[in-house]
DNA sequence: GGTGAAAGGTCATTAAG
DNA sequence: CTTAATGACCTTTCACC
């Protein structure tokens, strides 16, 4: 289930330079070429890396608006809320919370008027009661994994 | 400021098979090695694509338990929350917000139980007048961005 | 450790806005 | 005229056996 050190090191330089090779790992790591092939080939049969795909940013395709919905849901309606919440490509993100809310999901949109037609799509579906919007201004932490791996590694700070 | 479909169509690729190379890619589009080259540093120079740095899945390395918590922030102790919440390993990522709370915050936690640790982490700073947690019970559409990357540049459904 | 392949760079030519 | 795409060539580097 965890991870040691050296996945630790090798998911920090992978983090910080995604195009580097395994040949190019191993000399940064001290390690075998095969130790770092085996390394992430384990990382990725196990699910803790995902996959490489690109970073896109939003804001840099033209949907510079970010919001955080909270949906109230009918009882019995999931299912076929987050059928119709999938459809909308401005979603770009749903869970299911605890909480007076039961859904939360991560919206997009070209402006702040056009949040508003996001929102109506949103919502406008049969089974959604009530949703209430919060409208992001800054992003001070963009979503990160670093330091969470460090933790999960048993890595000091500093580079590693 | 917007990209053409072309470059849909290189990120879905990307987004596909991430590990693909720029002359297979060149291959699958129909188009030359050089004009993958500088469409993808094109890319990545007008940030786009932020990167391809690996994605790692928190549950896969201890930390199944995600949460969203609210934060409201004492008058002028923005900066100082901010840096204290870029301490956390477990916050994820940070957004201020309009309407109630200052603040949004993801975090993930080893358990249930281990969520309370690090709710205490973080709300244990003065200036935090008062926070609110809905936890994740599932997550029926991870972080995504490929229907927003059709819709931005205007691909039509289906793969391409 | 060797080998075939691909990345990354440059260039001249050509097409399109 | 400016921007972009193309195909060619070359060198370094890597992935695989």
């Amino acid at each position: 289930m965890g991870i040691d050190e050296l996945d630790g090191r090798l998911l920090h330089l992978l983090a910080d330079e995604p195009r580097i090779g395994v040949l190019e790992a191993s000399r940064r790591l001290g390690v075998a070429r095969g130790t770092v092939q085996a390394r992430l080939d384990r990382l990725q049969a196990t699910g803790v890396i995902r996959g490489f795909g690109p970073d896109v940013d939003p804001a840099a395709v033209g949907y510079p608006v970010t919001a955080f919905a909270t949906l109230e849901i009918k009882q019995g309606q999931g299912a076929d809320v987050r059928a119709h919440l999938a459809t909308v490509p401005e979603m770009l993100e749903l869970h299911t919370i605890t909480g007076h809310g039961d859904m939360l999901c991560r919206l997009v949109a070209r402006s702040n008027a056009d949040l508003q037609r996001v929102i109506d799509r949103v919502v406008g579906f049969t089974g959604i009661v009530r949703a209430s919007t919060a409208i992001v201004m800054e992003n001070p932490v963009p979503l990160r994994i670093i330091p969470l791996v460090r933790q999960a590694s048993g890595l000091a700070d500093g580079p590693g």
